[in-house]
DNA sequence: TTGTAGGCGTTATCAT
DNA sequence: ATGATAACGCCTACAA
């Protein structure tokens, strides 16, 4: 007997109800779940009321237990100080995956890690991750990419530095932006203007690095490598790399910070020297994270679509599990550049 | 026939292949996975070993099918601008459900809302949540409470209004920290004490403006209700109050702002408007958050351990869940006072 | 202490 | 276009 489900059960309802009261097989009810061909308009819209005057959601388990498909998008991220980042990964990736019938796990990761391999594949199958999403640094860490492919876990990138991820990746013109800010202050009469490096870990920083060298270059101002610092985008290391940009012999007239909390750390520390911002010294950032509008001066920075990306990648990977053509490997976004008062004429 | 498991597939290893290699039934594999009792040492070893030499993982859909439990955590937050509150909460969830073998699933909530309800049971079904925790303020939303309950799934609230939970919450002395601080102003001479309250739907807001009026009168100094404004935790409404008490015929030499956001919004206007900070104006805030420490001057504010409280709901719940008694219903914790540069004596 | 049988609520296969 | 029936991998009875 099948489960004749008598009206004496106030309990959860299948599909077997549904079938029930619409007069068809449960196959039929499933068919119309999962907008399969062939079922009759006319059928369909018998089980599609059945399914609305029951209340009925399928059982994630058993749906995924016999599909062997498993509609959770994991999300593996660096659990740092410069949270609002991941604040839009997170709106991004969930807004998509919502939209799609998915489900986002989390995963933080506290960096550096031992055993991280381990730690991914346990996630992995706790979670029964169908995808994941990586959000830079992540997706350039070996030990996480070795564990995805041997667990055979597609996932896609967001900002990385190899770009060989199976799905896809989303990336912004780093490049482009540092140009255009780098212009910008070059326009204001800077000519010697102190760069900070990001973490070496991110593929962003090698790119405003590239993109500050060639303002340079097209406005021929000479390339000092004694106003390129090393930082690690965290208020500290902006701090320190600005203290040592003004210890110089011939200290800059602007700085700038390839993250906004590095441009924290150098305002910081700039007051701490006694320099007005921006008369003595102009400061600008990179990312316009609320910190940014909250210091004073406010600070001038470049935002990137940082949710557009996240939900670019999330879509990629979920079309991908769905065994649709990702059409575009790669996704490329632009930055604005948010003009403040940190930033002044000389 | 049972699925002999030939070794023809190097598909994914279940119960069976376990039960095969250490020569045993699944159902004895079954006990030593789960931690049940009658299973000799001798067996449990040798299932043990067949387990790792295995790789063997259990899978979840398989196992929430059939017994009806879920192994996972949802958590439902207000998706504001103040995120790195949300950081620490979804730290603490996270770990305390790892270390229980749960999982943590995330869902955002945009207010205000139309339909939450209908949201929030589509969430529960798509996630097939077993609980949630509920930080402030979703907690004392109507429409998810009655959204849970008519799911039937319990939840645990973090500083909440009503402390209703079935489960339990966690809540922090917001009272005696705020006592503490304001007296701390008032020891350094600051008579004339600005106090912007936080938002009105959260608890907090009110036991942090009970503790300030309760600290005035300990030392005798009269409230002036002047001096009280209303913010909703944010920057600008921060500036705005602040605008409010420094247009004051008789304007306060301090101002205690209930969030650290706000205080950022005091210190904002304040230097509109030609103040110096401390000197003319001594501003704290409330929160510890990341801003607060790249501010100029760095701001004198209070520490909740976010962390802490969100991890002891967690852990209540899941003893919820698994049936066990939770031994404390409510949980209190302290904060700390952290004294900066932000305010000075008189 | 250990094992056997029977679901759990879907989707998949193969008829009809 | 629709339906009967067998998986899916595990857990909960109940036996032995």
């Amino acid at each position: 007997m099948k489960k004749t489900s008598d009206t004496d059960s106030p309990d959860k309802i299948t599909i077997f109800d549904v079938a029930e009261r619409a007069s068809v097989s449960i196959k039929t009810v499933s068919r119309v779940m999962n907008r399969e061909p062939n079922v009759r308009p006319k059928t369909r819209d018998k089980v599609l009321s059945a399914i609305t005057e029951l209340d009925y959601h399928p059982n994630v388990a058993a749906r995924g237990l016999s599909s062997k498909r498993s509609y959770v998008v994991g999300l593996i991220y660096e659990n740092g100080d410069e949270f609002s980042y991941m604040k839009d990964v997170l709106n991004g990736a969930f807004s998509v995956c919502e939209t799609n019938g998915y489900t986002l796990l989390l995963r933080p990761l506290n960096l550096p890690n031992t055993n991280l391999k381990l730690q991914i594949k346990q996630f992995l199958t706790a979670a029964n991750a169908a995808g994941v999403v990586l959000p830079a640094p992540v997706g350039d860490i070996a030990e996480v990419k070795d564990a995805l492919q041997e667990a055979n876990v597609p996932y896609a990138t967001i900002s990385p530095k190899n770009t060989d991820a199976e799905v896809g990746y989303a990336h912004c013109n780093d490049h482009g932006a540092t140009y255009d800010l780098t212009e910008f202050l070059l326009r204001q009469g800077h000519q010697r203007i102190g760069f900070i490096k990001g973490h070496p870990d991110h593929a962003a920083s090698s790119a405003r690095l590239k993109g500050y060298r060639a303002a340079l270059r097209a406005h021929k101002v000479p390339y000092d490598k004694a106003l390129v610092t090393q930082g690690y985008f965290d208020f500290d290391s902006g701090r320190k790399a600005t203290e040592q940009l003004l210890h110089l012999h011939n200290p800059p007239t602007a700085i700038f910070a390839s993250s906004d909390d590095m441009a924290a750390g150098a305002m910081f520390e700039a007051r701490e020297q006694n320099f007005s911002i921006p008369e003595d010294l102009s400061i600008v950032g990179f990312d316009d994270t609320p910190v940014a509008s909250r210091l004073w001066p406010p600070l001038t920075t470049v935002r990137q679509p940082i949710e557009e990306m996240a939900g670019a990648v999330t879509q990629q990977l979920i079309d991908h599990l769905r065994g649709e053509k990702v059409t575009q490997f790669q996704r490329s976004f632009d930055c604005d550049l948010v003009i403040r008062s940190s930033t002044c004429q000389i």
